[in-house]
RNA sequence: GUCCCCUUCGUCUAGAGGUCCAGGACACCACUCUUUCAAGGUGGAGACACGGGUUCGAUUCCCGUAGGGGACACCA
């Protein structure tokens, strides 16, 4: 039994999406499940389309959703010479051939044999043609001599064994005219030169999967092991597409998502363990296989992932989250918040956390720890100070002042007496105070909020809104 | 058009012939807790696409229909 190997191919003409981080994350866990290697290769196959930006960001959103990957990043492009090589023994062998078509002649063939029914687009012409024939001055491409009877079987680890007729595999090119490999030519040969054992990838590359076991055969290699994952859709069930909004695991980031929730979300999506739910890395990688891999599409759930991220958030340690939300400040603001507001965040954060789904929301709702004084209070909060908030507050002020230790459970003792005095539900006085203190009518629970935003602050504040009242 | 794949609550799924008048999670609705809003707790509504078989018995096996998806480039 050799050490498993996986591989992660994108090809760099955009974004990492969310269909191909799954596809990372599965074959990440099952390398680290079986202690084998993941391997990523860039496939940059010449292609117009290829750019810098998209490598860079594929590379950042795998380090993003910390999927590290083993040995050394192939560039598929720096390999095209070691592919005609291969394409070279291939028609020595007398198992491809050079093929004499313009683009023209099987534009027309094409859509002839597609009205007329044939289950092939190319009808083999050069086949076992005689190369004596060949026009002069007509660059070839080699093609592979693909079966043209029988049946051929895919025996697909998710899939199972997938069966198809033979006459229906084109003769398709593996090097083109100007010499350079397609992708069929080259995944076969880097998927062996990297020693890959295991390829999982997207199911749309499953009809693909026939015509890389012919190549393989052909050349006396070995097949690896294919396993071909459902496709995941828009939540209307359609293939996921940029009017589906944001594609892009960088902007799941950007939204505020964590990383392992989004790595939990994805791994749900067409794989489960029983009733398990929460599944943090660790335990995927003990209980990952891919016998457990469903066969039909899913479909993308913002909610879903929403619900993860607000689990994994309220687990995450404070500091780590203050930190996040004062990274999120300072993109927004500016400025960044200095080590007293970081403290403050920290120690606001237990109260914070409960409350949101995302670390952008996580940011909003943290702000008035950070706003500078006199506060902007909402509209709704200003409306709860000019009534009789701001008279409450001022008979409310002195208590507050006598306190002697100031922590929550004081401040709300102390509170609690001063309504029972005055005969008001605690309500009318915690309201108006909320008002005072964060400029909202949402916050933690207000004694909470005291106690971290300190004595000088608090009074501070109610001052503030008093003055703002009159 | 040809070939391939898929089909359990709105969504993700459990279920591998009787344990299922189908279980969990998200979302939804109530109630509860409560200084607001959440989180938490409790409860509720909600599905085996359809039609044939096979079988004593089908969500589970087979066939067909419908619907969905994928592949059919000198793209990857």
């Amino acid at each position: 039994m050799t050490a498993v190997v996986t591989r992660f191919a994108p090809s760099p003409t955009g974004y990492l999406h969310i269909g191909g981080a799954r596809t990372a994350l599965f074959n990440w866990l099952y390398a680290r499940h079986h202690g084998g290697r993941f391997r990523l290769r860039i496939e940059d196959t010449d292609r117009k389309r290829s750019t810098e930006e998209a490598i860079s960001a594929i590379l950042d959103g795998l380090a993003w959703l910390e999927l590290d990957c083993d040995d050394e990043v192939v560039y598929q492009s720096t390999r095209a010479e070691r592919h005609a090589e291969v394409a070279e023994r291939l028609l020595a062998e007398g198992k491809a051939y050079r093929c004499y078509c313009t683009p023209e002649e099987l534009a027309e063939m094409r859509e002839h044999r597609m009205a007329a029914g044939y289950k092939t687009r190319y009808d083999r012409r050069w086949r076992d043609r005689d190369p004596s024939e060949a026009p002069a001055g007509v660059p070839p491409v080699i093609r592979f001599k693909a079966p043209m009877e029988g049946q051929s079987v895919v025996a697909d680890l998710v899939q199972g064994e997938v069966r198809s007729d033979n006459d229906q595999f084109d003769d398709i090119v593996l090097l083109r005219s100007d010499g350079t490999p397609t992708y069929t030519l080259s995944v076969v040969v880097d998927d062996h030169d990297m020693g890959v054992t295991h390829v999982i990838r997207g199911a749309d590359h499953l009809t693909n999967a026939f015509q890389h076991s012919f190549i393989f055969d052909a050349l006396g290699w070995d097949t690896p092991a294919f396993a071909h994952l459902p496709l995941i859709h828009g939540a209307d069930g359609a293939r996921l597409s940029k009017r589906h909004g944001a594609l892009s695991v960088g902007a799941y980031r950007d939204m505020g998502y964590l990383p392992e929730a989004m790595r939990n979300y994805l791994l749900r999506l067409g794989w489960s363990h029983g009733d398990d739910e929460i599944i943090p890395t660790e335990q995927a990688v003990a209980w990952f296989d891919l016998d457990a891999v469903g066969r039909a599409p899913a479909r993308f759930d913002l909610d879903r992932l929403a619900s993860l991220n607000g689990h994994y958030l309220r687990e995450t340690a404070d500091a780590r989250l203050a930190a996040l939300v004062a990274e999120r400040y300072a993109d927004a603001h500016g400025a960044a918040p200095d080590a007293d507001a970081l403290g403050l965040l920290e120690r606001g954060m237990a109260g914070l956390k409960t409350r949101a789904k995302t670390i952008a929301e996580l940011t909003d709702n943290a702000t008035f720890y950070l706003a500078e004084r006199p506060l902007v209070p909402t509209s709704k909060a200003a409306k709860l100070l000019h009534g009789d908030g701001a008279a409450v507050l001022a008979c409310l002020a002195p208590t507050l002042a006598a306190i002697e230790r100031w922590d929550a459970e004081a401040l709300e003792a102390a509170t609690r007496a001063h309504a029972e005095r005055e005969g008001v539900k605690l309500g009318s006085v915690a309201q108006p105070l909320r008002a005072a203190l964060t400029g909202t009518t949402v916050s933690p629970p207000i004694f909470e909020v005291m106690e971290v935003l300190g004595r000088g602050e608090c009074l501070a504040r109610i001052e503030d809104a008093g003055a703002a009242a009159t």
